[in-house]
DNA sequence: GAAATATGATTAACATGTTAAATGAAATTT
DNA sequence: AAATTTCATTTAACATGTTAATCATATTTC
């Protein structure tokens, strides 16, 4: 019988040293463990969240992307691409297959611009705001309940850490900038 | 049943758009805008945060969810398949590529359990163990300067809070199950 | 004003997310 | 024991994330 593999359930234990140290299996364990892990933690918690609203959704033959562009959309007469990559924060490949197809399906319209043939202009169509129109309801609902678990007070104030948070690294410089020659 | 099917009440906080209002389009906005969505902001704060590790890993040949698994497998000694998917957060068919890959690039090593053969064991390999240990300067000096930026307690506040809304909303039922006869 | 450069958008290539279905093995039922 | 069901894992199919390359149009430079 081998050992005991079953000790996967790690962060109970008081184990909280940056440094290396012995780990279950013996070995030195050079970084913290998966629950302190911010990106992990932020992954856990837009999981918890998403899987309600991606099962409505779904249900309206939707993504997640194609909702957010709908949604940008919703609220704007008509957007250049680029703007609209900012606005759904999605990157330019992503939008620009899904835009692809948002056209084909009649959701949204597209056309360019007179004076820079290389800019595309976006606009939402009848049916793509019927669409929303559709799915809003259960959308608000199930963010309504969302809020009254967690609290309105709660949420105000994760949200204003969440915005923190990306604002304190928005200057933060990216490794392989200047200062590491380890390259 | 679970949800209140009427505008979500937008509860203590500064309401701006819980009803539909007339948005710059002129159009009705039915409902609130991106500013305001949890799973956006979720999403900007992880990828703030991811951004830099990125870099520092791509420069080993490492994706975010390789490291993931190479991580949880550094802790113990060996694991199971579907406890590796739930240590490193994957869902069963991305893991499955995914050792595929690690195991073809002799970071990973696999056997089967002799008393079921349905279940595989994966254990890292000395070759992973030297590429974590590669990896894990860079990516400790990066958490460390994340940390003095946006500030340790405030940190440690951000993953409470984020716990607690994992927690929330754990057994919050989800669209489509009962009471729900909309479909 | 033509060549060089820059910019907006798309395409390409590969990895992962997501859901459904298939595969193979073990447990259960008949 | 054979048939069925359950379980662990993988494969399939499609959509997106990510980086690099491409294409067409604009702008700059000489």
């Amino acid at each position: 019988m081998p050992v005991k593999t079953k000790a996967a359930r790690q962060g109970a234990g008081p184990r909280k040293a940056a440094a290396p140290v012995a780990g279950p299996a013996g070995r030195e364990m050079p970084i913290r463990d998966f629950s302190r892990s911010l990106p992990m933690a932020l992954l856990r918690a837009r999981e918890a969240v998403m899987r309600h609203f991606r099962i409505s959704l779904r249900a309206h033959g939707l993504t997640e992307q194609q909702w957010r562009i709908l949604r940008a959309l919703s609220a704007i007469d008509a957007i250049e691409v680029t703007e609209l990559a900012r606005s759904a924060y999605l990157l330019g490949p992503s939008l620009s297959r899904i835009l692809r197809d948002l056209e084909q399906r009649g959701l949204i319209e597209r056309r360019s611009v007179k004076t820079d043939l290389r800019r595309g202009i976006v606009s939402i169509s009848a049916k793509g705001l019927s669409l929303i129109e559709a799915v809003a309801p259960s959308s608000e609902a199930i963010y309504g309940e969302i809020t009254r678990r967690y609290g309105a007070e709660r949420l105000a104030a994760l949200h204003e850490m969440l915005g923190a948070l990306e604002a304190s690294l928005a200057d933060m410089p990216l490794p392989g900038s200047v200062g590491d020659a380890s390259e």
